[in-house]
DNA sequence: AAGAAAAGTCAACAGGTGTTGGCATATGCT
DNA sequence: AGCATATGCCAACACCTGTTGACTTTTCTT
């Protein structure tokens, strides 16, 4: 195999090993770590199972590398910041969406001593970075509180369906969500 | 087996009983629907898996009897609107740390359709007729937006171990959240 | 005290899980 | 073309799961 210029030729492994990957982040989120079984998500990548094995060493390493998730926080530091949570929550909203990865993480997360340290890392290692660059006081403290609203919903709104949350329009989202997340990145501290 | 005046006599089996259901709780709360044993909830019990059957039927049964709850919602009506949120966070904080239920409720709902039902059932027919008894408008909603901040703190604290969160005190639990929520029941509809 | 009913024990089943090693096929290089 | 390597499939393993039926021991009634 030859590295062209413009990289790595793309070989055929490449392929299964991302439909591999697809299909783990689709199964881990609607099933959780522990009920989305390793046959289960090589049938869906069309594959024998042995494969996901070579492929990945193990399950954990698997859920490792399928687990992978950047927020993709946008610059927040030309805002007003009375409407640092309705950007926020849109993004959040979106990127929620757009993307299975977060979802199979909030389900494993629940159960899953790694899944959870995954969840914890992006709320410790991308928001509160973030916030801070934002010079809000005490971080770690806004991040944690941004993550409760906002895993909270997620819960409601994906995996409970608790009725008038799973229904509701972005822009409903926005406007009820928005000002509780506002309030704790910009209020002083109780 | 005879019934005395006082009611029936304590029989040795509803001790075995009630043993049971506590260890069943501990479990589904420690390790979620799929990951807590019959096995291992009878050894924690002291006694047979086999007796785990005959005294629930099956698993299913046996989570539907350990996860019935009822969260006690205090009267809130002779209360001043802006202190609303307040008292509820209070109650649900102390509700939560009293009782093994609503973690094991939590921890299985996110991967067992069941015990999202239950999940649900609590916030649609507990909460929702107590803030429609309050005068709130839209109490579906408000519940909703209610459960979303609750459960997500909830998760945030007890489940993730989020550091801030994981550590806060009662006190300032309240202050954070207590407006959160009162701003959910009392603003008019976006 | 004798017998029925309740409570508990034991071993096994059928099915599903992650994981492994051996074997076949296809691909790409020289 | 021939060969090494990458890719893939199959069958099996050891283990764990919920669940069952037959058997023994305890408890209570008559």
């Amino acid at each position: 195999m030859l590295a062209y210029a413009v990289g790595m030729a793309e070989r055929k492994s490449d392929r299964t090993r991302a439909a591999i990957l697809a299909a783990a982040r689709e199964r881990f989120g609607a099933d959780g770590y522990e009920r989305a079984t390793i046959r289960a998500i090589a049938a869906d990548a069309a594959i024998d199972p042995a494969m996901v094995m070579r492929y990945f060493g193990n399950k954990e390493k698997l859920f490792a590398a399928a687990a992978e998730f950047d927020l993709r926080l946008p610059d927040l530091r030309d805002l007003p910041p009375d409407e640092l949570g309705d950007a926020l929550v849109r993004h959040f909203v979106t990127r929620w969406e757009g993307d299975d990865t977060l979802l199979a993480l909030l389900r494993s997360s629940v159960t899953n001593e790694a899944a959870a340290d995954r969840m914890r890392g992006i709320f410790a290692a991308q928001l509160a970075p973030t916030l801070r660059a934002l010079a809000v006081e005490e971080p770690a403290v806004r991040a944690g509180l941004v993550a409760s609203q906002t895993l909270g919903f997620a819960l409601c709104r994906y995996i409970l369906g608790i009725a008038p949350i799973a229904t509701m329009s972005h822009d409903e989202v926005v406007a009820w969500l928005g000002p509780t997340i506002t309030r704790y990145l910009t209020s002083s501290a109780p």
